[in-house]
Formats: C-alpha cells, sequence, structure tokens
DNA sequence: GCCCTTATTGATACAAGGTATTGACAACGG
DNA sequence: CCGTTGTCAATACCTTGTATCAATAAGGGC
C-alpha cells in the first residue's frame, strides 16, 4: 500500500489506469505537481504551466481529482484548493491561517456517520467534511 | 427560544441586532425570504426582487448568514443555496437527487469533534459538515 | 515504422457566483 | 428636521470553472 507522496510517476499512472492517453501537457502538468508541497489553486498552476492551456489544466484537475490522485478541499471562504492525495480516504484538517492542509483519518468520523444513518429518513450516499483550526505553527507564531 | 420558521420580523430584527439600517430593500429582501419555503440560489432570489439591485441582494445574504439568520450551504455539485435558519447549531441533510435541505442536529457530531481535538495540534476554530442523502421522497418515487 | 481513429488540445466564449467602486440617496440620531 | 453616514443601484471586474470547435497528436493495429 502507498501512502507516501505521490511521483509523477503515480500521477501518470492513475490516469492510465483511467483508459488516458499521456500527453505531453499532462506530464507537465504532473511534473509541476509533484514539485508543490502545499495546497494551491488551479488558476496558480496554470500560470505556472505556460505551454499549456488553462482548459486542459481545469480539465486534468477534475480528471485527477476523479482518479484519487489530488484532493479538492474548500477553504474557510469558500474558495477551492487543490492537494495531493496521500492516503486512501481521509479528511481534510485547513489551518485558517496559514492554508496549510493536512490529511487525516480518525475513527471518530466513521462511527459518527454510522451513528447517524440509523437516525436518518433514507440513504446516505455522501459527505463533506472539513476541519479548520490554527496549526501549531500559526499558534506559535502568531498573536 | 425561537426555532420554528422566522418571520420577517425575526429576519429584520437579526439585521437590527447587528446595528445595521432597516432600509426597503432590506424589507423586501424580508419578505421575499419568508416566502421561500425551499433552498434558493441568490440569483433567483435577485431575479424575484425586480427593484433591487442584484449587489445589494448578495450583500444581504452575506449579513444574513454571518447574522445567522439565513444558512448557505453547498450542493453535491459545489454550488451554493441558502435557506432560512431554523435552529441553533445543526447541520445539513442535503437530498443528492431534489436538493432539498433538513437542518438536523446529531450529538455524534459534537462527539466526533471532541474526540477529534484531543488527538488534533493546535486549536480547532470551525468546521464544515454537509450529508448527502436520497430523501424519503426520492427513494420512493425515483427508480 | 506508418497509418488511422479518436482522445485531447488551446483558444475562445460563456456561465455562475460574487466583490469593488462610486456618486446618489435615505435612515435615523440628535 | 437636519446632517452624518450607512446603504443603494449600476457597473465593472474577478474567480472558478464549463462548452464549443477546428487542429493536433497518442497509440493500437498492421
Amino acid at each position: 500500500m502507498v501512502s507516501s507522496t505521490p511521483t509523477q510517476d503515480d500521477i501518470i499512472a492513475a490516469l492510465e489506469d483511467r483508459g488516458c492517453r499521456i500527453t505531453q501537457p499532462r506530464r507537465e502538468l504532473a511534473a509541476a505537481l509533484t514539485r508543490r508541497r502545499d495546497a494551491f489553486s488551479a488558476e496558480d498552476l496554470a500560470a505556472e504551466l505556460d505551454g499549456v492551456g488553462r482548459a486542459t489544466v481545469y480539465r486534468s484537475l477534475r480528471l485527477l481529482v476523479e482518479a484519487g490522485a489530488l484532493c479538492k478541499t474548500t477553504m474557510p471562504n469558500g474558495s477551492p484548493r487543490y492537494s495531493l492525495d496521500n492516503a486512501r480516504h481521509h479528511h481534510h484538517l485547513v489551518c485558517a491561517d496559514c492554508g496549510r492542509i493536512d490529511e487525516f483519518r480518525h475513527p471518530s468520523v466513521e462511527r459518527m456517520l454510522r451513528a447517524m444513518s440509523a437516525d436518518i429518513e433514507g440513504e446516505l450516499v455522501g459527505h463533506r467534511l472539513e476541519i479548520y483550526r490554527r496549526c501549531g505553527v500559526c499558534a506559535e507564531s502568531g498573536g
């Protein structure tokens, strides 16, 4: 089981698994992704990839989210950020100050969903959960 | 403790409590809100309020969300919907089929947050939780 | 290796949802 | 009832995408 930060090859493989063609733009995008350590916006990435069309960046990001190679997270102000997906199923710990996004898994989430499903009419088909916090670094440095 | 659907006066009061002036556009908007039984988009509401400027509708919606009179919920496809806020603290049960939004409270949510806060570095400052389901009506009627 | 099919591309236009600006106006405290 | 100033409508603009479409290039079959 792979759970460390994905390489360019991992990202390409995720696309191949879905039957996508491996094109030059997608290779460049995969390379750019592995260079990113933090969460980023689609526009940032598009600006970085000079030869790659804006629409292609958005299309590829969507593909990679569907393929499970990327995560799309909502910041406290509502704007979306993308980040590499390291682990199977998880939720996001978003620092409200610096925007840093960490993945986390906690059994209490699944426990909560089980408990709710017993009391909720109809079938649960999904959920969206973001946890906003001040991360350790911001807590130290900030006022 | 008021927990039923808010009236026009309740909405106006929420604005007064924040030190806002009670203007004609805001009165019209409050009246339109109480006529809404389901979740709605800001554009829908703006289209309904003919004499009221689009920017004013958006500004007022933001105010009312901040004042706790309205909820802003994210649909499965990511588009936002507004709905009247009936109860103190709650989360949203969104039907993935018909878009109907119900408020719900479940102790398991607070239990989850408590359990997580013990294991998470830093201070929790908020969260976002939507539960997507097929509601009873859609489950019956749908295939 | 070459050809052919077809996915993919980049450019562009458009859409949804919302914010910034600004001169005019109207709430409402005194 | 007057002056201050919050609010207004209009407008331009921004962000985050998606739709369209002719041109191109992957990569499977031979």
